[in-house]
DNA sequence: GCGGTTTCCGTACGGTCGTGCTTTTATGAA
DNA sequence: TTCATAAAAGCACGACCGTACGGAAACCGC
């Protein structure tokens, strides 16, 4: 159920989830899978929820499970360009244009997450430091939004225009950014 | 009018854009709006091209004054900061993610500005190289998508976290893409 | 088997949406 | 001043929206 819906947020954004279309797609009654949430704003909590869930489990857990610093860091590029080429793209990317203007409690749950998100990115970033592979003076958070800056280019790119080379540009990009803080054997 | 329909369109995207808000904000009625425009799709169309029109005159043609190469890059990179944070910020980025999945005349005029624009940056990065400033080996493909990843990335850790420091990654992202094409003196 | 709780349905409400029609009002050329 | 044309208003329509309420059906601990 809750898969589904966030399929259909993907593709129509979260203020564009109705409860009536939603309803006959999973053929039940619209009051019936009314009763499931509450209010709307609820369902959308839910289906962002949902989402980031879905995202831990095929993106960040897997990611973790590689060795410490470039390898975890590759891993982690690898499984993000994945979940955003899946049809609609990333809910995430969708939402958050969506709801940058619109105060209450589905932009605030947004930005926890993205901000969980950059955390995330930052830390696997700082122990590839402990490990003494990428340079102590660089910024976590910068390297964090840099990362980003790659995936979501990437992800326009790609969805809009169709551009087929948005993906080698994307691990281009990717390589040139790890290439900036990697300590060479030089140094 | 269009003006203040494009500064809507920013907050509440181009479906979010409705006849009846704008036609009372005008202080129009509805039918009275609506004979302008004769469709909403057509009023979503005249939005763009607004948009467009706005965009190259406060942000391509005055970057396209300065001196050939980095300056120029840099113009159009300044100029770009201040257009995308305008409240509501960038009208493109937030139509492109709501319509990169939904086909039609709207979603086709987005796909071809969004190209002339890619263009642009492109062309641009053409002459830094005409100049001998940047790499001839250098793709300006490749920085194209890149230099607005910088862009994308700042507009959303902005607008949705409203972190300040978005602006400094930002600019120094674009220093080190620059730096990455710059032609040094020792070469 | 019984009674309470949850799940789902049917129906209805007020509201807004985009969009047609018809009528009124304003404009500007002859 | 008159008259063709254009702009705006008024009104109605069908559709869909989120939400509320009451009843039916299914489930479950006892």
């Amino acid at each position: 159920m809750l898969d589904h819906a966030v399929e259909v947020a993907r593709r129509v954004g979260l203020s564009g989830l109705t409860i009536g279309t939603l309803a006959e797609q999973a053929e039940l009654s619209k009051s019936g899978l009314f009763g499931h949430f509450r209010s709307k704003e609820a369902l959308q909590l839910q289906v962002l929820e949902h989402a980031r869930t879905r995202f831990e489990e095929s993106v960040a857990r897997p990611a973790l499970r590689a060795p410490r610093g470039e390898p975890r860091l590759r891993a982690l590029f690898d499984r993000w360009l994945d979940w955003d080429a899946v049809p609609g793209g990333c809910p995430f990317v969708a939402a958050a244009t969506e709801f940058d203007d619109r105060p209450g409690a589905v932009r605030d749950r947004l930005v926890q997450d993205q901000r969980d998100m950059f955390d995330m990115i930052a830390t696997v970033f700082r122990t590839g430091v402990a490990e003494r592979q990428f340079r102590a003076e660089a910024d976590p958070d910068q390297f964090a939004q840099d990362l980003y800056g790659v995936l979501l280019a990437r992800h326009h790119t790609l969805r809009l225009l169709g551009d087929e080379r948005a993906d080698a540009r994307a691990r281009h990009a990717f390589d040139a950014l790890i290439g900036a803080v990697r300590i060479k054997p030089s140094d």
